[in-house]
DNA sequence: ATAAACTTTCAGAAACTTCTGAAACTTTAT
DNA sequence: ATAAAGTTTCAGAAGTTTCTGAAAGTTTAT
């Protein structure tokens, strides 16, 4: 490994854990996306200097966040590992396989509890609360769901839309007057 | 605390861990945002039956990531606390401060090794893929402080609009057809 | 100045997560 | 059938995070 490849990993291995894999796995992602060459779970090992039990783990994992895909070599007997995709593929797979983690399970649970019968008065209120972090995390879901079936290119377009996002706001408001509500 | 609440509460302390915060500070959020009162420390201790000093650390990180407010009750001695805001403002604050910690030190380190000379031939490579990453976390940081300077209504009017987002796209391309690039 | 009411800090205990390496397993070639 | 090449699993060691509770600190009232 080159030193700016060795930086890159050891970062990537810092912030894996921020981003909902361990150390080790963010490392083996950043070199593997990194390197051109497929790369056997052995040449894995060695780069990082992990074991190689751990290393199958960390292989697992990442295939079980669909980012890395095994490659079959011809004439080779080992796999070979490569990314699932481009960076922006991968970069969606992480925002998915996160929504599933930290956001489904409160929505399953808040519907539940808003089907509950309210116990104490002030329940009713609380219920009203819930409601409103629920309705909040589901538009955050769809938004979401929304950006990634844009695609790149679309995205792009948005991004590179910015601040010009409002405007176009009040010009759709214009142009399709009685399809949304009619504030502000 | 009622059944609701307790769910609620438990819940929240299970999620904390992914939200970005651990499993005390997820319920104390959680009980502090359906609370209608201000509490203190002392109650949420009681509460959620928790040692009176990992109450007192939960209070600081809540109020580093800016989620709660001390409020003073006049008349009384000890502090109370409340949430910093709406729902909204909540949900706007995990985000940001969660970029600070997830995006922000790897855009910084990519710039960083951007910058460097290429050692070996296939550097030049390695930083093209790391340029891309860049651009890419960079898009979606400069996006997500966008959204939030819309404000909760023309949010809410862009999420409802759904995967009306893609006609609008190309509305704009019809109405402002010089400044976007001439994509599809 | 003293005491009462309350908060913060911090060392170490408890709980949890990650990592290793050896043993068990699978596949392929001969 | 056997051996060689490779992979997976898992018990326990190492490392990390979280929590408690007692001691130190702060503020306010008298």
């Amino acid at each position: 490994m080159t030193p700016i490849v060795t930086s890159a990993v050891l970062h990537f291995g810092e912030m894996g854990s921020r981003w909902g894999f361990n150390r080790t796995v963010g490392q083996m992602l950043a070199l593997i996306v990194l390197n051109d060459e497929p790369l056997a779970a052995q040449e894995i090992a060695d780069a990082l200097n992990i074991s190689r039990g751990n290393t199958s783990m960390g292989l697992k994992e990442l295939q079980s966040w669909r980012l890395i895909k095994q490659q079959h070599v011809p004439g080779e007997r080992k796999e070979f590992f490569v990314p699932a995709g481009s960076i922006w593929v991968l970069a969606n797979r992480v925002f998915e396989e996160r929504r599933k983690r930290e956001i489904d399970p409160t929505l399953t649970l808040l519907r539940d509890l808003m089907l509950d019968d309210p116990a104490h008065e002030n329940d009713a209120q609380v219920q009203h609360k819930l409601n409103e972090i629920h309705d909040l995390l589901e538009s955050v879901t769809a938004w979401s769901q929304e950006l990634q079936h844009l695609g790149p290119e679309k995205l792009n377009t948005l991004m590179k839309l910015g601040s010009g996002v409002g405007r176009i706001l009040d010009l759709k408001d214009r142009v399709l007057p009685t399809k949304g509500e009619s504030q502000s």
